[in-house]
DNA sequence: TTTGATAACGAACATTTTGTTCGTTTTTAT
DNA sequence: ATAAAAACGAACAAAATGTTCGTTATCAAA
């Protein structure tokens, strides 16, 4: 990609999430991220669409890094599957969140938060159904395997909107051990 | 409340419910609803300040009432302290949730679904901590009761949406006993 | 270092949406 | 029957959207 494409993309991304930060994403226009960003109208709408289209890439980076980098760490460690090695997926994916790469932390406590927290939701279900369906379980074979994905997925990314909207005083350790003390007696 | 008040309110609540089941939220203009509830442009504006507020009031209604009866329901049974009874606070909510009172389930499954969840879990919320703190419990307590109290709540909220997009296959009774599967163990 | 391609720019534009004003008509409650 | 209040519609300014077009600046590759 083209030096000057980038360059505007990052502008456009940092200044929508700058304007984030203060007021929800609905009140929130083109104008005004075309003047924080300091690009041309004709520039904003060569990369964008619209507004909803630039949040959908911006989320589409965002957690489409932190997702990639967990699925790495799958390969070699089950989802909770290996005793209590502090290298468990979860773990790994809170202690992503916590380095704050790109500014994550801000767009997750920002009023619009769940609007980010259903494309969070969505790349986590991928990622817990690709483990799951590796696993050969035997208890609870009277629940629906799907329900358990979506409560598991659906749990990590409510506790994690709990974590920051605390101010995140936990560590990530810590936040993992609550998660399993939920998650394991269902496995 | 005059009678003409709260027949254009009821049309304006009537004719944004019918608009979000075809288009997102963030695409409904203040002209739809005025054309599709047949009220005046004036008069839109006289009942509510914005687009935001009409939400938020059909929201308030919604919920409201929903969470009003649970928590009747909770004076007499608890939480899910006594047994298996079916009339578990949970079950109440989800039956109360299939009659679609109000078409709920309609605006629980529109492609802007996650505004509406998330006042439920807000007032749910409510609901799951006032009945925790009458609880004398003994076991986990390292972990933080409001960790365990938006455990459950998000846990219930995702489950409810995970039904919905399923088309609602299972009876209320059905997913009591699913929700019973991953909470109880942890309580 | 030239050069062709392409990205950014800004001004201008029609269109849509918003939110308000004001005078009139209709409906309500008593 | 009547006074109060609600609904109405037309008209309005202000703001936001999305597009066009000709110009300028920057890039990547030869």
């Amino acid at each position: 990609m083209d030096r000057r494409q980038k360059k505007t993309r990052a502008a456009i991304f940092s200044a929508f999430s700058s304007l984030l930060a203060e007021k929800p994403y609905s009140k929130i226009t083109v104008q005004e991220i075309i003047d924080a960003a300091n690009v041309g109208r004709t520039t904003f709408y060569a990369h964008f669409e619209t507004k909803d289209d630039l949040l959908k890439e911006l989320c589409e980076e965002l957690f489409g890094h932190i997702i990639a980098s967990a699925m790495d760490c799958t390969h070699t460690h089950g989802l909770y599957s290996d005793g209590n090695a502090p290298e468990s997926v979860f773990c790994h994916l809170l202690q992503h969140l916590q380095e704050n790469d790109k500014n994550i932390i801000g767009l997750l406590s920002c009023e619009s938060s769940e609007i980010f927290l259903r494309y969070f939701k969505d790349n986590l279900n991928g990622l817990v159904e690709s483990q799951f369906v590796n696993q050969n379980r035997t208890t609870n074979t009277h629940i629906p395997q799907n329900f358990l994905i979506n409560h598991i997925s659906g749990s990590f990314v409510e506790m994690v909107l709990w974590w920051i909207k605390g101010h995140m005083k936990q560590t990530p350790a810590e936040l993992d051990c609550y998660f399993r003390a939920v998650i394991e007696p269902i496995l």
